[in-house]
DNA sequence: GTTAGCACTCTCATCATTAGAGTGCTAACT
DNA sequence: AGTTAGCACTCTAATGATGAGAGTGCTAAC
């Protein structure tokens, strides 16, 4: 009776008790992590004591799993089964369990070279950046282009195409570029139906590019008045790119290795799966983390229900930013089951993110050709 | 026996026979392969009679499947089981036995309208394609953009970033863009250490943009030696840019929908697609369809071991080209199990490819803002 | 505090059995 | 000659019984 009275209490105030857990309780709770992380099964008292050198016996295992249940760290599919940890089992894991390595000086260099081997266009970078998390995790890799928080103007150009088309460049502060087809008509309209033609549009480019330069969309828009019809029309169109680029264009975002999560036992048939894929791709998901992740600084981990979006409660995420947080910013990390390999994945989303971050401010990166 | 041997002969020479089945068995062949790619489970000899109005008996239905089964069009999984459509039979269904009809005034329109609702940028076009083509077929959705078969050089922009380095951004012939960073130091060395600026590379863009206009690769590569250092350092990026856009990037290719595929019941797992989506990203897989598909025109479509790619022998590609074939040259098209909806996917894909040239030729979405 | 011992529970694999779906063949029918 | 009813036969898939094994929780002894 007594006995189920303390339960009931350790049950109620669980953040509390569990930071001060016994050095027994600390070791079951790391072994039943990794090896359910590793075998993807329930875990018994037998088991653990076989296969990690604790050196007492499986019954004294078992009332130490006990207790780490009633802390809601682990639990029970039924009765005659071994432990899975919890949300808050991996977090208290994660949190101070998990013995972190720096990735292999081997693993790095291996990055590095593939890095090495690729094209100097930030596309292939994330592309890579993608697959070698995907790969090296074994997870789902999602990797976002870095923008500036606030775009700005850096330098246009307007080109007519073979097909009477015009095309609007737009290099922008940080380097990225964005491109948008003139309407067909739209131009001609604005100027009142005078003929334009590669001429006239390189003087309204020049023009632009001495008035706007370095400005964001709301400055631009208030310098519009100013110049003739032609510059304004296009400056216009100008002022939609940049405040579209203010947010994560879902057509820019990489992601890889979906496959290795499908292969998980959790996931098999995939139907499990298809929310949350529609969560990161069509939502402002990814957007909405961006904040978050910055202001954190380094890597975080958001395991099952910690994660506000419901379709995301049966995966974790480990991600972090990188670019600098004034100039641009962007988003790297990985998706998988809460029974993911946390002690791999931490490393190599933090090594990843201080490369690119590297990658962005200066390359470095050698082109042998 | 004389019967037996008859069947061995037929099938010796399927292809022969095949062309003119009786109108009974092109009737049953129809309903087994429709009745099949909705239900997922083999159709027995009275399911058909039941559900397709087959004004005769299990019996005759038996006799006739057991003919089409010596044909090569049906198989067995095993004796008491009822039949499935083999590789060979949904050909001949596609061939000549599917009511292939047009898409519906409906789905047109509502085509149009999510394309009309979209900024006009390449790109979201692709990603739109892409996502319709998947909802609306239920298979897996592939977009490349139209690229042309030989890059041009149209008009290139040099600016100057604000860490000091530099960014070539390169407008092809066929209006797409394409952008590389330049190596850091690499322009101090082509010029022997001389300090350049934005006004140096402005100067060197205006000699390149009236040198090479209308240029390939090779063509470019001639020009170099008369140029001055800057611009013939910059001018061998350049033409590194036009031989790599001739081949289609991996990282523009745009695809939707792969949960579809994984939720059909012969791909549960995943294991099975990992093959199939490995060889989809990381090869030349795309770029070799781009020729056979031209040159037939059309839509194209590849079932099961036809494909002469080993880890494509279980889905079936239904494949068109759009764009003009002496311009910009794209891919577009869905993925799924042979078992697949064909009658819907073929005009999809069909619609959406002209769709798609009509955008890229004339683009006349209207812009509601 | 730790552990051996033990009764108990639950899963999972195995096996036999059975119902049912579907076939192929033959003989009768039109 | 083509079609059909009838029927024996085959194979799958579902059902249920059984037993081994894994794992637990509890208790009493160390």
């Amino acid at each position: 009776m007594v006995g189920e009275r303390m339960n009931r209490d350790e049950r109620n105030a669980p953040s509390r008790s569990v930071l001060d857990l016994t050095e027994r309780q600390r070791s079951v709770l790391r072994a039943v992590v990794e090896d359910y992380v590793l075998n993807a099964v329930p875990v018994g008292s037998q088991a653990l004591v076989d296969r990690y050198g604790l050196a007492v016996s499986s019954a004294t295992v078992r009332s130490a799993m006990a207790e780490l249940e009633a802390l809601g760290l682990l639990s029970h599919p039924h009765t005659s089964a071994g432990r899975v940890p919890s949300d808050l089992g991996y977090r208290i894991y994660v949190e101070s369990l998990m013995r972190e390595a720096a990735l292999d000086r081997a693993d790095q260099l291996m990055i590095r070279h593939q890095f090495s081997q690729v094209q100097l266009t930030s596309n292939e970078w994330l592309r890579l950046a993608a697959s070698i998390l995907a790969t090296s995790t074994r997870s789902a890799a999602v990797v976002t282009p870095a923008r500036a928080r606030r775009a700005r103007f850096g330098h246009v150009q307007l080109v007519e195409l073979a097909d009477q088309a015009r095309l609007a460049v737009l290099v922008l502060g940080d380097g990225n570029v964005v491109q948008r087809r003139l309407q067909r008509g739209s131009v001609e309209k604005a100027t009142a139906g005078e003929t334009t033609g590669q001429a006239e549009l390189d003087v309204a480019a020049a023009t632009l590019n001495a008035e706007l330069a370095g400005l964001s969309a709301p400055q631009v828009r208030r310098k519009l008045p100013k110049l003739t019809p032609l510059a304004a029309h296009v400056g216009e169109v100008l002022a939609q790119m940049l405040e579209e680029s203010d947010s994560i264009a879902v057509e820019e975002v990489f992601t890889d290795g979906i496959v290795n999560v499908l292969e998980q036992p959790e996931f098999a048939g995939g139907a499990k799966l298809r929310g949350v894929l529609e969560v990161l791709q069509r939502s402002d998901f990814l957007e909405q983390l961006v904040p978050v992740l910055s202001r954190r600084g380094g890597v975080t981990v958001i395991i099952g229900h910690e994660n506000v979006n419901d379709a995301m409660h049966e995966v974790s995420l480990v991600f972090a930013p990188y670019g600098t947080s004034d100039s641009a910013l962007g988003l790297l990390g990985v998706l998988g089951p809460t029974r993911m390999p946390y002690p791999r994945a931490i490393p190599t989303v933090r090594y990843l993110s201080t490369l690119m971050n590297e990658l962005i401010t200066n390359h470095p990166t050698e082109n042998h050709d």
